[in-house]
DNA sequence: AAAAAAC
């Protein structure tokens, strides 16, 4: 197996130096156009290195995680490429596939797909997004009318070759995005059967978070002498990620969840679920509750996806549920606020899970629950991430007397009738306003309890953690950890070959 | 141990 030059290892530039602006890279009036119709002016670390990279040709890997702009990073000097060797004929036959962008689930290739489509706007450049769960009808139509871009998830687009409805053998551009997800999804022999359809002559793009011996096998049996980039999320960014987890019995975690939820009156926060029942549980429960709550994962239709995920973007719900379909490449970010109804099994899940909040500059709140079941878990992320993460403590949480696993879909009575009011079940009016708490928003301060331990007001009800055994464990946890979340840097030492062994 | 993805 070829070693991966070290030579082509590009430093990482600090979070906060702005590197360039989008018009010193040569781009085309038009792609800077559009740009500029969405208020881009400077481009974010990952695109200020992968851009001129990619302009050059060359094979890139990149240790990207989702939030740094990568798509930009990719999409826009393909745009460039493609437009700089442009078709000579503008028929329709004659607009063949030169540029295939991969992604391992429908909403990412959706989302990709339209920030290529809003980047090319104002070129003749056609592009288009095929994948599952859909009529292949439309999706046919389009791609026999001729497209130069396709970003695709692998099953569908396969479905299409063989149908004849798009041919591969023009494809002069390969992007691999999210691709250790895609090999944990078994897409590997998939991958395999659509590389093989395309010419040998091509720049290959992949991006991973990660990088297992899966990964390095793909990468050196596909791409060419290839410049590792360095896109992890910043530092900056994960600075502001204050993390806490709540220790609660197995069956009171839905109504923790809902408490914390409604206690800090919670808008536009992502909750994760590990399993597609449990998803469908708590939002049933949160809806009912009034909250305005809907799930996403794979049992739904991809109507019914598409819909919650649109209606959670815009604000109409509140709260979206979703299994790790939306853990990783999902762009749904710059979220205030994410929950863990459950700790992920994987410890790389929740560094991906949390990482939909605290983006550009904005903090951020990671927030999980568990039970004692779930200890082990909780070790192995803090052994992952590095950090101890804050024990927070609930105040003015009460469970309700009835076994909260038997109550849901039927009628309860409130848990504690002098902080949740009697319409707690109904939703909210227009009018009535929000701020009207139906818990305590903060830790209670009444006269009779004690006074708080620390001047701040902790938010997440923190109390200070005492680690069990004290000399092992990291220091006492504040409110924002300090630390990074994980330094890429590793990984790519680990890529190379002379990194910790994980 | 669970999730995702092609009919």
């Amino acid at each position: 197996m070829p070693e991966i030059d070290v030579s082509n290892v590009i430093p990482s530039p600090e979070a906060d130096q702005v590197v360039a602006r989008f018009d010193q890279f040569g781009l085309s009036p038009a792609i800077l156009r559009a740009l500029t119709d969405q208020g881009y002016i400077h481009p974010t670390p990952i695109q200020a290195q992968a851009i001129p990279i990619v302009l050059q040709g060359r094979d890139v890997m990149g240790a990207a995680q989702t939030g740094t702009g990568k798509t930009a990073g990719f999409s826009l000097p393909i745009i460039q490429l493609l437009l700089e060797h442009a078709s000579p004929s503008m028929s329709p036959a004659r607009h063949p596939v030169r540029a295939l962008i991969l992604t391992p689930t429908r909403e990412l290739a959706v989302q990709v797909a339209e920030n290529v489509r809003a980047y090319a706007q104002h070129t003749p450049l056609r592009s288009t997004v095929v994948f599952g769960g859909m009529d292949m009808k439309p999706q046919t139509v389009i791609l026999r009318g001729g497209v130069e871009i396709v970003i695709a998830t692998p099953g569908r687009l396969l479905d299409h070759v063989e149908q004849k409805n798009v041919s591969l053998g023009q494809v002069q551009m390969l992007v691999m995005d999210e691709a250790d997800r895609m090999l944990d999804m078994g897409f590997l022999p998939d991958l395999q059967r659509i590389i093989n359809m395309l010419p040998k002559q091509r720049q290959n793009l992949m991006f991973s978070a990660t990088f297992s011996p899966e990964i390095k096998r793909l990468a050196s049996s596909f791409l060419n002498d290839p410049v590792v980039i360095e896109v992890a999320r910043s530092n900056q960014t994960a600075d502001k990620v204050s993390q806490v987890v709540y220790k609660v019995a197995e069956s009171n975690k839905v109504e923790v969840v809902e408490f914390l939820i409604r206690g800090r009156q919670l808008k536009q926060v992502l909750v994760f679920s590990n399993t597609k029942i449990g998803a469908s549980r708590l939002s049933r429960h949160l809806e009912q509750s009034g909250i305005k709550a809907t799930a996403i994962h794979g049992d739904k239709t991809q109507q019914e996806r598409m819909a919650a995920l649109d209606a959670f973007k815009k604000g109409e719900i509140d709260v979206l549920v979703a299994t790790d379909v939306a853990a990783r490449g999902l762009d749904i970010s710059d979220l205030p606020c994410v929950i863990n109804y459950d700790l992920p099994y994987n410890a790389e899940d929740y560094v991906h899970r949390i990482g939909r909040t605290g983006r550009a500059g904005a903090s951020g709140d990671a927030v999980s629950v568990y039970s004692d079941k779930d200890e082990r878990l909780l070790v192995d992320i803090e052994k992952l991430i590095k950090q101890t993460i804050a024990r927070g403590e609930l105040v003015g949480f009460t469970p309700s007397s009835s076994s909260s696993s038997s109550s849901y879909g039927s009628p309860r009575p409130p848990r504690d009738s002098a902080a949740a009011p009697s319409e707690r079940r109904t939703r909210r009016p227009e009018g009535e306003s929000a701020s009207t708490p139906r818990l305590p928003e903060r830790a209670p301060r009444s006269s009779s309890a004690p006074p708080p331990r620390r001047d701040k007001v902790d938010p997440w009800f923190l109390k200070p953690y005492e680690p069990a055994n004290p000399g092992a464990a990291a220091t006492t946890v504040a409110a924002a950890p300090s630390s990074s979340i994980k330094p890429a840097r590793h990984k790519i030492a680990a890529l190379l070959g002379g990194g910790p062994k994980h």
